[in-house]
DNA sequence: TTGTAGGCGTTATCAA
DNA sequence: TTGATAACGCCTACAA
């Protein structure tokens, strides 16, 4: 493939000259940049871009680990986050860390290895990161932004979802129509996210005045098996309603429900996380906490970026909001007189 | 950062023997190569894979365009082809087209400049690819693989599914239900998939010796708004059943038939393409022709990479199965004494 | 305004 | 067995 020294040659010019006209970084004569002009043209010249990072020092290669793609939640996240990467010059390489701390580790020397010049990190709970890593991310200047998740010990610009705000509604809306035996699936207590999810709900409990029973409260890791057992252990228990903290989960539940032949919104419940566009179509037609999916992933490249290209800037930490998307799982048209 | 001269220095050999234990690549005296081991642990190194990629000019990386990661269909089958090509020593960079030419050629060219070692295709319709692109892959040695459509013009590996015998299998399935207006909605003509499934609905109807009714045949784009808008002009001409060609256009079917207050089954039939795991868990449960999108993804990495590792091979083609997987939407349960 | 030359971090080819 | 040294393709002072 043709290279800078060939198209200099065609064009009876210098390497400098080249560079200058690819990357308008100096002043050419109209003469000289036509004739390199029509040299790049001819040769069909690609400048090797492995080549200009390593002589610049930068890959403009933005590494990002999520737990998993197939995971319904993050496909959007990823998408938001590859927009507004490529929108700003960069490129994303995307691994899916299983939330698994041994994988996260190694992609995470995979991307030092690669020299990306900064990393959307969504922290597998567990083992906090080795200080080995942590410190060479440290010494080669890797910025990274914490996406939905913070660790203790794990410091950087972070994009953040109002989990607990988000529960505390959903709960609330439950509430309000009148529930009191109001069960919870959540996520692992390792992730801050389901913690703070958690949050809202005895929140909103406390606010009510409702005790929570303990018996109510069930845990799950985001997985869909996860969700039917909680959901098997729970529904034992005879709530009137549930809060699910993920989509996943919630269809566990629903296959513990149908083997249990009950029947929602008239037999429990359910308001869950993360909304869906198919959601709409299908009955029965859940009540969900919505999340800003790819505004999250967009916003995460933004503040990365932002952190890479200005220098000594405060750390910043973005919150998105959510909104609940009222369907008729919750039975809000069976209970509505009841408001 | 650590580069291969500070660990020579610190162990005070030449840089092509720390080279050397670093890629096992000769014969180092075990004091030398302890020595080595020493420094390298000492000092963090981490080899510099944009060097690396330079010098022996491979960068190990694939690149892969897919249509949109969040249309629920891609997410697996991105997840197989990561999986299999991280396995395999290669990085995936992920691009979404859009199914417009302009972004497929914009990112061709991005991984022509990136210098990836190959391609995994899905192409978007219409515009062919064009020559000066083509040509530039072809003197770079950069093949491509194609990933479930195939375009005239475009020749190389590539792997497909039996579009045609799912689609075949659906509609007998309903034929053999005793419906005999059967609707479709398609995809794009433009899309090699789309006609295939087409052509396995009519050759469903020869067989039966079953007119199709042109006024039943639907077109959309694979988006939740095509299916709705074809669904509304569908079920005008009262179809008893009707086979759909994606998830995304059977959820904007359901729409149409949400607002018309229509039931299904019992109003009408459907039958859709895609799995996913919460369709179990939802109603109407859907029949769906049960692609293996996982096993696409990581095939694709494993064809490509074959093809990168051994040369003069010939062009591969493979064709995965799909699979029926029965419930509640085609009827089954209301009409199996028919059978 | 244009060109020369050194450096970016590796690998690979030869000598020694 | 080890070590110089020339690529790899590009950028960028610094000179001219």
């Amino acid at each position: 493939m043709a290279n800078i020294y060939s198209v200099a040659k065609a064009a009876r010019v210098s390497v400098a000259t080249v560079s200058a006209v690819v990357n308008k970084s100096a002043y050419v004569s109209p003469q000289l940049r036509s004739r390199v002009e029509a040299a790049i043209e001819k040769l069909g010249y690609q400048p090797n871009l492995m080549a200009r990072s390593l002589a610049v020092r930068k890959s403009h290669m933005l590494g990002m680990i999520v737990p998993d793609i197939a995971n319904p939640f993050w496909p959007e996240v990823v998408r938001g986050a590859e927009d507004k990467a490529h929108e700003l010059g960069y490129t994303l390489l995307l691994s899916n860390g299983d939330d698994a701390p041994a994988k996260e580790e190694l992609y995470l020397r995979l991307f030092l290895a690669k020299r990306v010049d900064g990393i959307i990190l969504t922290k597998a709970p567990g083992r906090p990161m080795k200080p080995e890593i942590a410190q060479a991310l440290e010494k080669a200047h890797i910025p990274l932004t914490l996406l939905l998740r913070v660790q203790k010990g794990l410091s950087g610009d972070s994009v953040l979802l109002d989990d607990k705000e988000g529960a505390f509604e959903a709960v609330t809306h439950l509430l309000r129509l009148g529930y009191r035996r109001i069960g919870v699936i959540a996520g692992s207590n390792a992730v801050s996210t389901s913690r703070r999810r958690l949050e809202g709900y005895r929140q909103a409990h406390k606010e009510w005045g409702v005790a929570v029973d303990p018996a109510l409260v069930g845990v799950g890791n985001f997985r869909i098996d996860s969700g039917y057992a909680a959901g098997r252990d729970l529904l034992k228990k005879r709530p009137e309603a549930i809060f699910i903290s993920n989509y996943l989960m919630a269809v566990g539940f629903m296959q513990a429900l149908r083997q249990y032949q009950l029947r929602c919104p008239q037999d429990i419940a359910i308001v869950t996380c993360d909304d869906h566009p198919w959601l709409d179509s299908f009955t029965p037609r859940l009540t969900t906490v919505n999340f800003p999916k790819y505004q999250v992933g967009a916003e995460a490249a933004r503040v990365l970026v932002d952190r890479l290209t200005t220098r000594d800037r405060p750390i910043e930490t973005v919150q998105l909001k959510s909104s609940l998307t009222i369907r008729e799982s919750c039975g809000y048209s069976l209970r509505a007189l009841a408001v």
